[in-house]
DNA sequence: AGCACGCCGACT
DNA sequence: GTCGGCGTGCTC
């Protein structure tokens, strides 16, 4: 009798023995069916194992080994393996996390009806064999020549369709139908992009990370469309990572148009179960050429993976934050290593730690440094100080001079505001209370809905009614304070009653297809004003925008998270990218009390390498990353003393082993924000001047944490923090 | 994480 | 006298 070893998806560090009779090398990385004390579960086979450590008599039976689905490659589990490992996470958990949620069911799934479907090899060696008299037939064997069908189209042919898949001359079609028919032209190379792309064919075959580093505009996708093409051209598979799922439709298309024949699918947590599983069967039975994803696409199953491309890879979206908190750029890397196979990380602003790869030479530089169309030159950066030119309602002079100029020449202009809501907080004139949430250590921020104002937490989502006088003291003289994307759009409308003003944060864009269509109405030229928070900044060309106005953009310099400046940096530089693209000069007025910051003077010289240097220089001499390797050890309960008496434990416990590595444990604290839905939040932060030793130091530490009593609060550890 | 077992307060 | 509170301990 054979004894497989299962992963479940349970919170222990371990996995199960049963028995499986019959089960052989070619069941590992298949699903299993196992009775687990009360229950079922559902477990993956990771090992097979001759004997167990178990007493013979309490080893259960597997149920059913699911062998519907081909099993995971090895590849797979060892990708999955090493992200559990570093990222201190069951590898059960890990595991089964990283599954399709269709396939953590009990009921193993029955795929979903097709929404299209394509000709099978043996459906196209068919076609000369049907009956010239079924004139229905030779139709749909014409139709499906050209392309996939989707079911939306196939009319009549539907039950035909349905027969001919049972027959297996046709399939679902994962890949989304391709447009066109022909590619979508090739542009020109810039010299700079042919310089990049002939130092990656230079180099030898085999792992080598790649940074691509070029302004907005600079072309860096015309660099991964070509280094693509190759990759396909040779018969492996591309997978390409974009931070958020806003992003994928045009980057979808776009690749698309270029690669119609290519089998292109996209992956994010958007999809529908049902869509997901197919999707990820396609890639697991090697009927994809081309991948474009989120952060989760990382671990798609792949067996001719020839290239990773991470698009904008210091973007914060490719950290998870809950449960398995892993990188996905990270683990791209080491998944490329793994594979040897070359990965390109491309940003405008990358991540320090990116950057000081790159200069220690374990990435190698591209550096694009022109705008791709040779007319198009930086916008010019300009600051407003507003302890000179005070802002009203949010809006300096000259920044209204500015808007009015684009007005009268009819041009576009962008204020970019990164605070959605009306205003920040109501506050108090009389006594200067401010109206906090009740579940959150953070303000409630007045929003506007129609004619009434509403107080919305934007950390728990507490919604309530302003109150109509001072809590505090009982005065009827609440203001709005400071403002917000809806105020300043008020405003807007007041001061330049003929312009055509158009909001875009997540209030206005969250509704599916709401993004597309403001986008659409900026480039028809439907819009003159844009007020936007972040979501604008995001990889999107408006090309008739000359103007960039930067509200409020301080507060990021004085936050006590240490990234906050390298945020605000690459937030600025990409805004500023989004001006002056067809020909036209663009400006950016940034408005600021700190004028002398040196953040702002790389900005006006459009200098990052500067900004870098400056930013490694302080992290250097304060031993922050990416001089040293972190991990937090997060712990949330209803009292803060509890979670802080928890870590304090926790501390003890690792000091000898912290001491033995050479690893330092800081004081427990609050976290930044201490209090989210009536949780205490806190944290302990482990440093390490290595991410060995950081490593050799969390799994031992752990395991002792796992044995300190933790009734009434629940504990997480974050290698790589993002955020404090 | 679930789920059962187990020992102390207000109810048909 | 029971129903049920959630403390603690285990799951191959």
């Amino acid at each position: 009798m054979s004894i497989v070893r299962v992963a479940l998806d349970v919170p222990l560090p371990k996995l199960f023995d049963y028995l499986a009779e019959g089960a052989g090398r070619a069941d590992i990385g298949r699903r299993v069916i196992v009775p687990f004390g009360q229950r079922r579960q559902v477990g993956l086979i990771v090992e097979l194992a001759q004997a167990s450590e178990v007493p013979a008599a309490q080893l259960k039976a597997v149920i059913a080994i699911d062998r519907d689905l081909p099993p995971m490659p090895a590849e797979w589990l060892k990708l999955a393996r090493f992200a559990a490992t570093y990222y201190q996470h069951p590898l059960g958990a890990t595991l089964l996390s990283l599954l399709p949620p269709a396939l953590k069911r009990l009921r193993p799934p029955r795929a979903e009806a097709p929404t299209a479907y394509v000709l099978t090899a043996a459906g196209l060696a068919h076609i000369p064999e049907i009956n010239p008299r079924a004139k229905a037939q030779r139709q749909l064997a014409e139709r499906l020549q050209q392309g996939p069908l989707p079911v939306s189209e196939a009319g009549p042919w539907r039950g035909q369709l349905r027969l001919w898949h049972r027959t297996g001359w046709v399939e679902a079609a994962e890949t989304m139908p391709a447009s066109p028919a022909t590619p979508s032209a090739k542009p020109e190379l810039t010299p700079d992009q042919a310089a990049a792309l002939a130092a990656v064919r230079a180099a030898p075959a085999g792992f080598a990370a790649w940074l691509l580093h070029g302004v907005t505009g600079s072309g860096k996708t015309e660099v991964y469309l070509r280094l693509i093409e190759e990759a396909l051209a040779a018969g492996r598979q591309a997978l390409v990572l974009v931070p958020e799922i806003h992003l994928t439709p045009q980057t979808e298309a776009a690749f698309r148009n270029r690669f119609p024949s290519a089998r292109q699918i996209s992956l994010h947590s958007g999809l529908a179960d049902g869509e997901r599983l197919r999707v990820w069967r396609a890639c697991l039975d090697g009927r994809v050429d081309l991948v474009l994803g989120t952060r989760l696409a990382v671990f798609t199953p792949l067996n001719r993976l020839g290239l990773i491309v991470v698009d904008e890879e210091h973007d914060a979206s490719y950290k998870q934050q809950e449960g398995l908190r892993y990188s996905a750029r990270d683990v791209a890397v080491w998944r490329a290593r793994q594979l040897d196979i070359p990965i390109v990380l491309g940003s405008a602003t990358p991540a320090l730690e990116t950057w000081r790869n790159a200069a220690r030479g374990r990435y190698r530089r591209l550096e694009l440094s022109a705008r791709a169309h040779a007319e198009a030159v930086l916008p010019a950066v300009k600051l407003i100080d507003t302890r000179v030119d005070r802002p009203r309602l949010g809006l300096s002079a000259s920044l209204i001079r500015a808007l009015q100029d684009r007005l009268a020449r009819g041009e576009q202009s962008l204020l970019f505001i990164n605070r959605r809501g009306y205003a920040p907080t109501l506050y108090c004139n009389a006594c200067g209370y401010v109206v906090p949430c009740p579940r959150c250590s953070a303000h409630q921020v007045l929003h506007r809905k129609g004619e009434k104002f509403e107080l919305r937490c934007h950390h728990c989502g507490l919604l309530t009614r302003p109150p109509e006088v001072c809590p505090d003291c009982g005065s009827p003289d609440l203001r709005p304070a400071g403002q917000g994307t809806q105020r300043l759009e008020e405003t807007l409308a007041t001061q330049f009653p003929e312009a055509r003003i158009l909001r875009i944060d997540r209030d206005t864009a969250s509704r599916r297809g709401a993004f597309a269509a403001m986008r659409e109405a900026v480039n028809a030229r439907a819009v003159d004003i844009l007020v936007g928070t972040q979501i604008v900044t995001k990889g999107h060309d408006f090309p008739h925008l000359t103007l960039v106005g930067v509200l409020g953009a301080d507060q990021a310099l004085l936050s006590p998270d240490f990234r906050a400046t390298e945020r605000l940096f690459a937030q600025l530089m990409q805004v500023a990218g989004r001006a002056g693209r067809a020909g036209r000069p663009g400006e950016v007025l940034v408005q600021t009390g700190y004028p002398g910051h040196p953040l702002y003077r790389a900005l006006q010289a459009h200098d990052f390498a500067r900004f870098a240097a400056q930013m490694l220089k302080e992290r250097r001499e304060m031993e922050f990353p990416p001089f040293s390797h972190q991990a937090l050890l997060r712990a949330e309960a209803e009292r803060i003393d509890v979670a802080l008496a928890f870590l304090d434990k926790a501390k003890q416990a690792g000091l000898a082993l912290a001491r033995q590595h050479g690893v330092s444990l800081f004081d427990p604290t609050p976290a930044l924000l201490a209090r989210v839905a009536r949780r205490e939040r806190a944290q302990l932060l482990v440093q390490a001047g290595s991410r060995g030793h950081l490593q050799d130091f969390l799994g031992p530490w752990l395991e002792a944490v796992r044995g300190l009593p933790a009734r009434t609060l629940k504990w997480s550890i974050d290698v790589d923090p993002l955020d404090f």
